[in-house]
DNA sequence: CTACGAGTTTGAGCGCGCTCTAAGTCAAGA
DNA sequence: TCTTGACTTAGAGCGCGCTCAAACTCGTAG
């Protein structure tokens, strides 16, 4: 498979995956007779697993760290799987505080809710006449 | 309230409440005789909300839009419902795209746990003599 | 009076993760 | 044969969110 046919399939840019070779995030890849990669399908499913460390916080650092335990081959499991449970603990921590913060946002939006609610019940206090237009900006309600 | 106290009591350093003066997401605080900052512990309270929108990730530009409907006071409620609203939807998805992805980890580390597994019951076949020193490297399981 | 420590300003620098440019190579189609 | 376009490399540049440096001013304790 050509880097533009990898790009497509994985959604990184080919700009991103030679960036990623670079750094030994992949695996340096064959090339052909004129210097181009040629990679291997099942260089996808690593993409899709890099995405998903991406995706849940791991800085490339780390992601090297478990790209050369991988490199190593056997014997390195162990290894391995301390530091996915490490970073599974640190996704659920991350999981729980954005939960907290989902709770404050449901408060906050409430309080907004409860001030539109004030100012229709105010405006329908007034004569047809006074109802301010849609959007206009008064009563006050900090 | 000096700067250093409320570095202390907000977790921010110094330079960081500075920095967020300088662009806008805190209010420009009061200067004493001698050009020092004096803040009001009212303060406090934005600072914290403004390190919820920091942890569900929002980026700086948005906080300022935000901040500057804040800081226009009444009329801009509905807008800055509208954009606490977006945000969170954002964060739900956040939450459940780490959720899949903890699936996934829970998945990988499942397997590492087999392998570790099967290493030992394997071990456990040999003889007293040839079993591997704890830490050991065979045999291989990919 | 002096030294210290906490503050001030402007502006440069940094770490991260890409993202893009420049200049060149190569294979295939018109 | 010529052109097109996808590829190659090394290295520069960028957007973000700080973080720090330099040179300075104050107020206070010894």
């Amino acid at each position: 498979m050509k880097i533009g046919e990898l790009a497509k399939r994985s959604g990184l840019t080919a700009h991103t995956i030679r960036y990623y070779e670079r750094i030994g995030l992949l695996p340096y890849a064959d090339r052909d007779r004129s210097s181009r990669r040629d990679f291997d399908a099942s260089i996808l499913a690593w993409i899709e697993f890099l995405g998903r460390l991406k995706t849940t916080g791991m800085p490339i650092r780390d992601m090297l760290l478990y790209a050369d335990l991988r490199d190593r081959g056997s014997g390195t499991e162990a290894e391995r799987r301390a530091l996915l449970e490490r970073h599974r603990e640190s996704v659920r921590a991350h999981v729980d505080e954005l939960n907290a913060c989902l709770l404050v946002l449901d408060t906050k939006i409430g309080g907004y809710a409860e001030t539109e609610q004030r100012m229709k019940d105010y405006d329908a206090t007034l004569p047809e006449r006074r109802r301010k237009p849609v959007g206009a900006r008064s009563p006050r309600t900090g």
